[in-house]
DNA sequence: CCAATTCCATACGCTTGCGTACGGTACTGA
DNA sequence: TCAGTACCGTACGCAAGCGTATGGAATTGG
């Protein structure tokens, strides 16, 4: 019942992170508890990594370039402004397990209470979002600033509360999204 | 220079609680952090409280209470189905500003990742809005359960996301149930 | 004015995590 | 096969928070 330890790579701890963070919060993301979750110590955590702080913000490195890599892969898939509008409400179970999964995004902004770099982080992943939702409305004339701002927020509102009760929020953005779209016609 | 130091209630503490964890995180939350922020010591702390975990508790049954109440408030008051729907809009500028101001509800819902007394807490109050909110839509002839979750996850995510850009949510809030309303003549 | 009580300060041992130092194992290539 | 490197285990000193104990100030009631 030994467990084999294959040697780790520095991912393997960022995935570990993911991991920590979406199942016991932020406290899990410290050299030792990791490191006992990775089966090993915190001699192999700190070969990898200068010190926890650096290990944070390869972690938010990370899912920051993620974050705008899938805003852009949905943006080069679909051409069609409105599918582009759907396919961006389905965006929240298109995250990678590895990283943690649905729960990730939640959990970082979680994280950023308290914590200026991650917050930081957020906001400009936020911005970044709301820039290119706006664009997309704006295809569609939808051009109140305040659409943007609610399915951007139905978004991250959504994806908070399936945290907890494990629903699926993909009927709803829809609805959401279709309740919109339906004031173009007024 | 000197500060006078009246002696502290325990509603004290519990309210630098509240302004502690908005503004630096629940790691804030600890008997000698709180006590420097309030210019005394532990011994006032432990004096008051028996250790650091039931005043948690006594934060989030305060907190609990509030949020319920809050409600009822809002339900007492008004009448006019449409017109309550809107009151419920504004409740995120209701809260009030000695537990924490609007910042307070993310930073508990923050504070519920990886502790598991909080996040209950959190799901109770969660249902009660649900359920309160899925009534009055009702009422309005709006039975898609889509809705509900639109609009408590719409409110949510725009509380959370003024919580750092420092934006106003009414006017959003507004426009969404508008929208949603709107659909009842279609 | 003086108990009695309430409230706070300080010191202590304990635990947990940090970062470093250093020794040891296990791969790797020539 | 055997140096060399990459990786991990362990032990150390340090800092911060926990909860307790105990003494002292500050307030109150009689």
């Amino acid at each position: 019942m030994t467990e084999k330890r294959p040697r780790l790579k520095p991912e393997d701890w960022i995935y570990a992170g993911f991991r920590a963070l979406v199942s016991d919060g932020p406290d899990a993301l410290k050299a030792e508890p990791l490191a006992r979750t990775l089966g090993t110590t915190k001699g192999s955590f700190y070969w990898h990594f200068q010190d926890v702080g650096t290990f944070h913000t390869m972690m938010l490195a990370l899912w920051e370039a993620q974050s705008v890599d899938a805003v852009t892969a949905a943006l080069d898939e679909e051409k069609d402004p409105v599918r582009r509008l759907y396919r961006l409400g389905e965006m929240s179970t298109d995250s990678t397990p590895e990283y943690g999964g649905d729960g990730a995004e939640p959990a970082i902004r979680a994280w950023a209470h308290g914590h200026p770099d991650v917050a930081n982080c957020v906001a400009r992943v936020d911005q970044k979002r709301l820039e290119y939702l706006s664009r997309i409305l704006a295809e569609l004339d939808l051009t109140n600033p305040d659409f943007t701002r609610i399915i951007y927020g139905a978004y991250i509102g959504l994806g908070t509360l399936s945290a907890t009760d494990q629903a699926d929020n993909s009927g709803a953005m829809s609805t959401l999204l279709a309740a919109l779209l339906a004031l173009r016609d007024a």
